[in-house]
DNA sequence: TTGTAAGCGTTATCAC
DNA sequence: GTGATAACGCTTACAA
């Protein structure tokens, strides 16, 4: 299908090696030579076999990133991010969207294992993840963990502090006088959900109000999950004033059941969340949110991990904590200005 | 790092040739000779090397993926479901996010031969990508088209009828009224913006409208592109009652502007586009759009690409049209209910 | 049912 | 500066 070095080689009349010294950047190779060795792959229309050569050199060029859900946006940007910084590595991201599967989740770790890619990064399902990163620590094969923690998992680690972002949702919400103040939360096993509780809980007490078990709803953390927590919110006898979605996907769909509902927010209710819905935030209302650095998850990620595959990382693993930002908008009940580009100005412009 | 069919072989008191059996289904293994090897394949911890597999046998299980923009969410379904179907089919997606830009678009083009993935899809940049995708119809790898086709290229091709799409658009509007609606439009030299094109001039001129030069601006097909080319609108002496957005990110930038303005849809101003949004169109205004089915772009791009992998495609290039499916909801100045669960139901749900 | 031998396309190593 | 040889880990083809 394709020509080989070896054939590349007879026709510039050198030997295979001198080709592939030329293919890879042609170092101590006379110019002379060189020239014919390049007349010779353009004429054969040769491309070097990146399989064949990730055999020999055990350097395959390539790291996985494995995403529970890559059609939520917050990890489309991250995957953005990664893959800028690994291409100009010289490196190939395989993507994996697991969709909350732990079992896919495994079968693609072995895959990428088999892919022989040279390290990982992985946004674990949730806690349970760690039966299928152990392979991973056997083989000492790196790997960076990003957006969740798994316990009894030391690696590296890139995170937000969801903790203090959830705080600052409930004291600005509490602040501007909202006292009863649902929350839609996901399953207890994933690290994020936690710790976006525990500020929600600490954000409250501060505030001098106690948690009411009622308004707290537990779901699915997706579309639909957010869609039936809104449901059940609207059945209270007492309905809250406010709803913490805990991330974007759950506030879209708590979004769609306000407005079957007749309801507008933040006239009838407020709404916010984690996560900005990024480009398309444009519609209204205008979501107040904490906003997580996306991009950033991907970039730091891959130099942690670039870090790691080079040998210049050292063992203790290291933990990155990003600080998410609240960008309050319209949907808290708030007429705000902000001076963040992205809620009040131009996309990207200055 | 990691043990080899020989070592797993030399554990199991066998040949490696019948570890490699085992590993590849164990047929013609005799079940006490397959017991031992998978004990000795669990004790080593063992995972067969996909990158030698790949060197003997040719075949990766490896396809490409080239898209223009991954954060644009057409793309992420598109996505979601080609890997889907590419999984069934024990395939792998490897994914090329070319930012719109050809020389990266030439350079993932050869890192996939490179790879030597079976197969490609690509959603081109623009007819340009001709010449980045003679190296694929030189060699005869297989590839298919989506969404964008190229003149002078002749494969496999997935589109939208975008065209009929555009004039069931205009047909709209001009029914509820409208008789001056601008076009913000992308660049000629890609083959679904002619084809809006035309679909927006034979759409208006079906409702005995002429074409007014001032109302078709064109732009990049990025948010920005959206946000600069509303402002043009509105600075316009008569402004136009309706604007037409060629995609998704254009009608989000033309949102932002419209904000900006303190102007609302679709009091002041109508706005319609294409690409539904998905899940984010719960947001108000909703947007009444001409939705292409995502999805489908990916699933029958990956059918169609297997089957010519496979062999079973025969000589003639096939074109694939989806048709767009229009949806009306408030953007464009009526209160209408469609029969569509995603625009009215709930999300996903009955 | 199992094993032997050779080779996939590249690069590491060590000569020259 | 260039080349010969032997791997890398697996599978194909054939033999036993």
């Amino acid at each position: 299908m394709t020509a080989t070095v070896r054939e590349v080689a007879k026709r510039a009349g050198v030997s295979a090696m001198t080709v592939s010294r030329v293919i890879n950047g042609g170092v101590g190779v006379r110019p002379a030579t060189r020239g014919r060795v390049e007349q010779a792959i353009a004429d054969l229309d040769f491309f070097p076999n990146r399989i064949a050569r990730g055999l020999t050199s055990s350097k395959t060029g390539a790291i996985g990133l494995i995403v529970p859900d890559l059609v939520n946006p917050f990890f489309t940007v991250v995957l953005r991010g990664a893959e800028m910084v690994a291409r100009r590595a010289g490196y190939r991201v395989l993507l994996c969207n697991t969709e909350s599967d732990l079992t896919l989740e495994r079968s693609y770790i072995e895959d990428m294992m088999s892919h022989r890619v040279e390290g990982l990064i992985v946004a674990p399902v949730n806690d349970n993840s760690r039966l299928n990163l152990s392979p991973l620590m056997r083989r000492g094969l790196p790997f960076v963990l990003i957006d969740r923690g798994v316990p009894g998992v030391d690696s590296d680690l890139v995170q937000a502090d969801s903790a203090a972002g959830a705080r600052r949702l409930m004291q600005h919400l509490t602040k501007i006088g909202h006292r009863r103040i649902a929350f839609i939360i996901g399953s207890d096993d994933v690290s994020t959900t936690r710790e976006r509780a525990r500020g929600y809980r600490e954000g409250l007490a501060a505030a001098g109000i106690s948690v009411e078990a009622d308004l707290v709803i537990q779901t699915t953390v997706d579309r639909i999950g957010g869609y039936r927590a809104m449901q059940q919110i609207l059945r209270l006898e007492s309905r809250p004033t406010a709803v913490f979605a805990v991330n974007n996907m759950t506030a879209m769909g708590a979004m769609e059941t306000i407005r079957e509902a007749g309801l507008s927010v933040p006239q009838d209710i407020a709404l916010v969340c984690f996560d900005d819905v990024e480009h398309l935030a444009v519609l209204s209302p205008f979501m107040t949110v904490v906003d997580q650095p996306a991009e950033k998850f991907g970039t730091l990620a891959v130099q942690l991990l670039l870090e790691r595959i080079g040998g210049r990382a050292g063992e203790r693993s290291r933990l990155v904590v990003l600080q998410p930002e609240l960008i309050v908008r319209h949907s808290c009940g708030v007429q705000f200005r902000t001076s963040r580009s992205r809620s009040s100005g131009a996309p990207g412009v200055a």
